[in-house]
DNA sequence: CAAATCTATATTGCATAGAAGATGAGATTA
DNA sequence: TAATCTCATCTTCTATGCAATATAGATTTG
């Protein structure tokens, strides 16, 4: 606990609530907690040695955040989401971040496309080496990094919050080594896109990449709850 | 739809911290609470005669919420949205409402749309009223009852937490009769296109309706900051 | 007189503890 | 046997208190 004792120089103070809420919800995005498990909180507290307090209201947080749920006196669970909700946030993608690339293309500097390149290739070499938790995160780095030059907070914040209430599904797709590829070969044809600033074909593909995204997940996920 | 008439003393039907939330929501949304106004808890736990560990809690969600915004070891204050925050929450908007309302459409029933009605008269009778609180209710009924049928709960969600963020700017431009009347005029028109079953047209004039807003809004605070 | 430093006070952040509500196993009854 | 009740136990929920931090005014110093 002593590597909060930035007093002289500190930037960015954080206090244990938000150190938690982080933990938290890096965790559930991991997959380490999964849907509907009991986050009873004098574990938690005692698993990082802090009182419940900050517990507590890291846990509010991440309910206000749609990644809890909490039941009156009984305690916080992890939420769950049905097929439904679940392809309704990938429509909401669709229309958000449709939204968001149409806004970055025309802004894009050469530099920030040179940089997803580089995303890009990392992510190739993650897949050839079957590097998992390093794919989930550069996918994450290539769609926030298409996005960024749209200059959109308010919509960045909310595709993100989309992000992190479906990746803790997607990570269980992870192991479709067909959507994978299809994935890439969708990333290097929006790069392609951006640099002849193209937006109708980027926008396109974008939505399509994020629909069959979707099918594919849902069809994953039924084919595991069958068997 | 949050129905609180319990002003003295305890609450009793949800937890205290979900009580507090949901008053000081209202406080915020009312205009009640200004923008960057200090939320000190300890009077606000004394002014609700409870201790600040529910309110603290309390506002943490409506951090994440966005509705406030914590400094460590400063407290929380009411958050503030600049010119473009908000036109970028109405561009939202923009394109949410107007999926949803495309799918309402064609599900709607004959007793919702006459319920419906219901409202825009009654809204129609507050205007020539004046009753400025009793519109900003029924602006915000109609339109959710616009979406209701669309089955969508997770984008209502959202749209909701937009509305929650403009509602307390959108407040303050009551005051434009001009904005009020050409209100009005738009949503008979948005009814009358749900009933023909035209799509399009609605989504069109939606559109343009909260374009409309916005503009208004954005005038009115440029006229204001002005002065 | 201005700038820096110190001190007093107010406010937040966190821990501890006890009250209130939920859960489940064993006892009791029909 | 089956259903209901009771009680012990666990967990959450809230209050209280203390420590850490920020702020403003007073004091000192150059």
């Amino acid at each position: 606990m002593a590597e909060n004792n930035n007093k002289t120089g500190g930037f960015k103070r954080q206090t244990i609530t938000e150190a938690v809420a982080e933990a938290l919800r890096e965790e559930i995005l991991s997959g380490q907690q999964k849907e509907g498990a009991q986050l009873r909180q004098d574990a938690i507290a005692s698993r990082f040695n802090v009182s419940r307090i900050p517990v507590r209201e890291a846990l509010r947080q991440l309910e206000a955040e749609g990644l809890v749920t909490f039941y009156a006196h009984k305690g916080a669970v992890v939420s769950s989401l049905s097929r439904e909700e679940i392809r309704e946030l990938f429509d909401i993608r669709r229309l958000l971040e449709g939204d968001l690339f149409a806004r970055a293309i025309p802004k894009m500097q050469k530099e920030l496309i040179q940089d997803a390149e580089d995303i890009l290739d990392r992510y190739d070499t993650a897949l050839e080496n079957g590097e998992v938790s390093l794919w989930g995160e550069l996918n994450a780095e290539f769609h926030h990094i298409l996005y960024i030059a749209a200059d959109r907070p308010k919509t960045l914040a909310i595709v993100q919050n989309l992000h992190n209430n479906i990746d803790r599904y997607l990570r269980i797709q992870l192991h479709s080594a067909g959507a994978r590829k299809n994935a890439r070969d969708d990333h290097w044809g929006l790069l392609k896109h951006c640099k002849e600033g193209n937006v109708e074909a980027a926008i396109k593909l974008l939505d399509s990449h994020i629909q069959a995204g979707c099918d594919d997940l849902i069809e994953f996920l039924d084919a595991q709850a069958g068997n």
